[in-house]
DNA sequence: TTGAAAGCGCTAACAT
DNA sequence: ATGTTAGCGCTTTCAA
């Protein structure tokens, strides 16, 4: 192994001291343009790397975020990644990822691990096991700026940027009842996680306005996936009063109630169907999706400038921001009842 | 700011040298039970949290190792994230992920990043405007494992994990040929990155045997993209010898194919279409999407698996191996020609 | 403008 | 089994 070139290299090529090097190499102001030119010059001709960790150790910054999500396959949090990053850019920092594929214990895991790697902040989505959030704790205690985005906990006082899922939920019920349905159903999660049970509490509130009954058959609480969406629909069209419209949790689930329906000979929009999170196939599949857009790219953005704005205080946590952002209806075939 | 614990905070509680506390958390097997104990209480008790960077500065070893993508909002590289992820698990080393977004400045910058965070090994897969790899010798200089995966260069001496390419373009011609279509165009990118050159290479080689021409106007190169497949598909619909198939160079391109298709009346697999790399939706549009799995989890499942074994060695270019891995056909109604 | 020197928190010889 | 001690490569006072 090829001994690195170290500051003290340079230093001693040029007979200077090792501080001066230092300074010269961070754009210290009071240098000498002299000496700048000339450890530059020996820098780059002795293919000098500085060595991030140990100007880490020493200024108790690393330059480093770390994000915490349950997935980087979901389209929906590669683009909050994304976004992090492209916001991030030109602030010179880092991102790391950590996957907890929704299980607590690796959540905890996952902090654990960015604390120790010492990042100078964390922006996490909570897993849909997490109900307990003590592990978030000691990156608060830590004073590291926390930033928590779509899936949220009030158990937490940190900054957060959300969805308006109470307003989510209250859209996509409204499109449907707009577009002339009225029986509406609604397949989500179980899960006591908040975008979820706000989403149903806004389908419930919309429906109410509307003076239609809500009808605890038509709310199926099992699992988000294409299989789960199948199984719902295949319930709710044996049930003594099928819907003639299914909201699903999000478009995986929609793409499975879509299949069901199809199979029993049923072609949306004939039934209506509409999904979260606006997926890349969504507009793609027969018939197209309507869906709920979450704008993860907003998202992101959100979450890297308000990062970038707490870093800039001596307290991060002497600002405490929540960003509420709006969902917006994308209209497509499935919905389109004549 | 809380001032964070360190070993002498628990060396000084239990009146021991640092060297003992250090050993007690590290495992060391000379060390009394009783010791142990001691220490791992007080650590608890402080709420001690280890300085990875102190122990990475000493150690030289930092157990974070850097992944370089174009994209990851691609399922495909998702995906080998995931299981590079996976197979690294229980071996202590983490992910810190770099996109180019396929621009090389961004690939130079993202090589240069990792190099200075001091990342025990990096995994790359080029951007598809790299074609000079100067930028990648330096870890090659600096003795550090990098693995080349999907899409490499001859260029770069290093151990690498691909797809065979040939094959995979072989594979999707022969397989509509086994259809029964005869005249087969090919949709892909310009650029030349081995994997898509392969691929055409592939197709060529399964017309010549078959003793079908190569016709200059059935192989487009443009972009890959929804809407670059549109453009190819309306080109070759209005070209003066349409073909009676299409191989798209990803999914997305495909769609875009399918698209046009549609569009002007045609219902594959009237014209047939394939794709590459099996994304989550082909399986869902209309009609469903026949396409080449590159098995992106068993080409992240090979990467940690190398990078496992290069480090076991004193000399990890001791070892350099280039694993091929097999593409698999995932046949569906858009190419199911009666 | 530059130099000297003290650490950041940890590990790893080398001693005992 | 445990203690001593010298760094890892850098930043940052304090002096000059």
């Amino acid at each position: 192994m090829k001994k690195k070139t170290t500051i003290y290299d340079i230093a001693k090529v040029l007979g200077v001291n090792v501080a001066t090097v230092s300074r010269a190499l961070s754009g210290f102001p009071a240098i000498s343009e002299a000496t700048r030119k000339a450890v530059e010059e020996t820098a780059l001709a002795l293919n000098y790397s500085p060595n991030k960790l140990a100007a880490a150790l020493k200024s108790g910054k690393t330059y480093i975020i770390g994000i915490i999500v349950p997935s980087i396959q979901s389209h929906f949090f590669a683009s909050i990644i994304n976004s992090i990053e492209e916001g991030l850019k030109n602030s010179g920092y880092r991102v790391i990822l950590y996957q907890t594929n929704e299980s607590v214990e690796s959540e905890i895991k996952g902090v654990k691990t960015l604390l120790e790697a010492r990042v100078d902040g964390i922006m996490a989505s909570l897993s849909l096991q997490t109900k307990d959030v003590a592990h978030f704790e000691e990156v608060v205690v830590q004073n590291i700026p926390l930033i928590l985005f779509d899936r949220v906990s009030p158990l937490l006082d940190v900054s957060t940027i959300t969805m308006d899922d109470y307003k989510a939920g209250y859209m996509a019920a409204q499109f449907l009842l707009d577009q002339g349905y009225q029986k509406i159903a609604f397949v989500t999660t179980g899960r006591q996680v908040n975008i979820f049970t706000e989403r149903v509490r806004g389908y419930k509130a919309a429906l109410e306005e509307s003076g239609l009954p809500i009808i605890p058959e038509h709310i199926i609480l099992g699992g988000l996936s294409i299989k789960d969406g199948r199984y719902a629909a295949g319930t709710l069209l044996r049930g003594k009063n099928p819907p003639d419209a299914i909201i699903a949790g999000d478009d995986f689930t929609a793409l499975g109630v879509i299949k069901k329906l199809k199979e029993s000979g049923i072609m949306p929009p004939e039934i209506g169907v509409i999904g979260f999170a606006n997926e890349v196939f969504s507009g793609y599949i027969t018939p197209n999706l309507t869906s709920i857009d979450q704008h993860p790219n907003q998202m992101g953005a959100a979450c890297a400038e308000l990062f970038l704005k707490m870093i800039k205080q001596k307290n991060p946590y002497e600002l405490l921001e929540h960003t509420v952002l709006e969902p917006t209806v994308v209209e497509r075939q499935s919905t389109a009842k004549k």
